[in-house]
DNA sequence: CCTTATGCCTGAATGC
DNA sequence: TGCATTCAGGCATAAG
């Protein structure tokens, strides 16, 4: 599932097809996908619109238009932007297919829970759930101290707090589990129990693991693909994530799984305190 | 402040 | 084999 690395590279790697690509024609073949406006508006607002630059905030991706509109898209779960060079059939799923000029964009989503909303850019920061978000684990911004503020009298399980995403933007389930094996902490800690040297590790570990999914483009346990449809490999790195009841790559015990806040949790209990 | 439940979805995996 | 159930989970929202 899309979570900050995904989305990143999903980024990088769409960036170079469409940064100047005027959308010349747009295909809504579900309107559900498409947020704030009525698919006819939704197509005035971007047909013949230029894509200046693609950035990305926690696991949003943002498409900046030339005439002050972004579209601000989520994969949620199974979400996909596919770039092809070529005219390409839509292919099962595809909810919406932006051609350009020269090549077209599809966006994809078999669970359909990803969508795209189209924003006048200066208004970008009126989205509540953009507003929110916590801040970005991989800038200058995000320091060993900041994430003890955020964490501080935080009575939920560490796991619960990593996954807000008012705390901290961009981890899923995946990261998380793995940034919490990384830093020997027990998923259900409560947040507030974290003493200063836990947290710095733990700050060590979350960008340790972000920036080792985002080098190997990704996790693609199940659906994940790149703009290009490439898988990432990160799923040959992943320490417990998916690994419930094998031997722990530290002490060799089973790792164990449970469910914490409502999410499948997989840690070892003999060496995650 | 916190938790759990629900809805949104489809396909893969599991159960009988 | 086949049909039914469970599970995967990000996030908004509601309720306790």
């Amino acid at each position: 599932m899309p979570e900050l690395p995904e989305v990143e590279t999903i980024r990088r790697t769409l960036v170079g097809h469409v940064a100047g690509r005027t959308i010349e024609t747009l295909e809504v073949r579900w309107p559900g996908a498409l947020l704030g406006w009525q698919d006819s508006e939704f197509t005035d607002i971007v047909q013949g619109q230029m894509i200046e630059g693609i950035g990305r905030r926690g696991k949003y991706l943002l498409i900046a238009l030339k005439q002050g509109w972004t579209l601000i898209a989520h994969m949620r779960m199974t979400g996909k932007l596919l770039y092809y060079a070529q005219p390409e059939p839509a292919e099962k799923h595809t909810h919406v297919v932006f051609r350009f000029d020269q090549g077209e964009l599809h966006f994809n989503d078999v669970r359909k829970f990803g969508r795209i909303l189209a924003v006048p850019t200066d208004e970008q920061m009126l989205i509540p759930s953009l507003a929110r978000l916590g801040p970005e684990p991989l800038e200058a911004g995000f320091t060993p101290t900041v994430l003890y503020q955020r964490l501080a009298g935080k009575k939920r399980p560490i796991k619960a707090a990593l996954l807000d995403q008012d705390v901290v933007a961009g981890l899923g389930n995946i990261y998380t589990d793995e940034a919490l094996f990384l830093a020997r902490l027990n998923p259900s800690r409560a947040a507030q129990s974290l003493n200063e040297k836990e947290i710095q590790v733990l700050h060590g570990a979350i960008v340790t693991v972000l920036q080792a999914g985002i080098e190997a483009q990704g996790t693609s346990f199940r659906d994940y693909r790149d703009a290009n449809g490439e898988k990432g490999a990160f799923q040959e790195a992943l320490q417990v994530y998916g690994r419930a009841n094998e031997p722990c790559q530290v002490c060799g015990r089973p790792l164990t799984k449970s469910r914490l806040s409502g999410r499948t949790t997989v840690f070892c209990p003999e060496c995650q305190h």
